[in-house]
DNA sequence: GTAAATATCCGTATTTATACGGATATATAT
DNA sequence: ATATATATCCGTATAAATACGGATATTTAC
């Protein structure tokens, strides 16, 4: 039986030592190297053969954990990507999960259930766990509300009233009347149920609109 | 000569187990427990004689870092925590420092490192290396600016600004005269340095004043 | 292909916010 | 103890935002 041949991303350094020999008293899993940021891991992927899986931390400086998924696809690598974040977001596990995610396992994950995910996926599975997959899916229908309620134009709008200019400023800036800046106001207004700019601000932070 | 024991509190247990496996390697440090959150540590902090260090993370369920700092200096406990974070905000570590932490080690320090810092801490002394000093004194300054630039009065006025109250309701909240809350806005405006309301509020939201 | 949403336009009126400029009593800090 | 900052007050004026109500062409969705 050939061994499950696995590099480690991640730029906690006593996180990734500290894994590597946690893997390494599992005999069917073999860790072949450990780097700290994705544009190393990309260069060993380049250079590795018979690599069957990256354990993939998100935030890492130089190129994150979304964008190495993002240049395996590109570079269409038999490597199968499983994350390991500290974030139970669904908003990053559905980022991932849209970029090729074979696995999403969180930090405060146990042994055994890291050992079984690398199993499985090395298999060609993708696995989630229940409680993973049911934020993403909470995110998901959250994040409809958020992301589409608005017209490109009033994010457009929303974005400029943010950093101070008036409707006067916007109409000149977007060659309308300020007319139509001032009725997507009122819409911006309506759609988030708030009754002023001060209100709406803050609103739009708090969901990540601007 | 006697071993250094030590206690690790992470929620994280990939993190705390792989810890553990490096610590296993240096013959003068004896790993006696780890726990996944505060809660657990003081119960064993209570139980536990002769127990020299703790390897504390901030973020964990039950009773955080900060918390579980402050419980030490109430039990006027003799342990000695060193903080193993992931955030290198300014704001941390100065929390940290101030609750009586005798290091704070990000948790992209080397083995090398965190070894050295275990025994130094062991041997009594404080440690905080240079990035992190440096890290928390320019915090601390900013801190100043943007806590104490607003006075109590024009704080409680911007808190209500932001949830959407207008001029006149504030005034008649705060049984003041409409004036008095203009001039207060004035004042907020020219001392975080913006022009209008949405500009404020973005402002405010990014300095942790609302 | 029809219904719904969007982007754009217009008018009138009211309410709010901002910009000037100036004042006093109290508390805080050096 | 004197200077500085704060909280409070007032007037006048302009600029900006919000609230009504209504319209059309285009794009998007089902």
């Amino acid at each position: 039986m050939s061994r499950i041949n696995l590099i480690i991303a991640d730029d906690h350094e006593l996180f990734r030592n500290g894994l590597t020999e946690l893997l390494k008293k599992h005999d069917d899993i073999n860790v072949i190297k450990s780097v700290a940021d994705g544009k190393a891991f990309i260069e060993e992927l380049k250079r590795t053969k018979d690599l069957d899986i990256v354990l993939l931390d998100i935030t890492m400086p130089n190129m994150d954990g979304f964008e190495v998924l993002k240049e395996i696809q590109t570079l269409n690598a038999a490597v199968k990507p499983i994350i390991i974040s500290m974030h139970d977001d669904g908003n990053y596990i559905a980022k991932c999960a849209k970029s090729g995610a074979y696995g999403y396992l969180l930090k405060n994950t146990d042994e055994d259930e890291l050992v079984k995910v690398v199993r499985i996926v090395n298999g060609g599975k993708k696995y989630f766990s229940p409680t993973i997959a049911e934020k993403m899916i909470n995110f998901m229908s959250d994040q409809k509300v958020s992301e589409n309620i608005l017209s490109q134009k009033e994010k457009e709008v929303l974005g400029l009233i943010s950093e101070g200019f008036t409707t006067k400023d916007i109409a000149t800036k977007l060659f309308v009347s300020t007319r139509t800046i001032e009725t997507h106001r009122a819409n911006i207004l309506r759609k988030l149920e708030v009754k002023n700019t001060a209100e709406l601000i803050k609103k739009a932070t708090q969901i990540n609109l601007i």
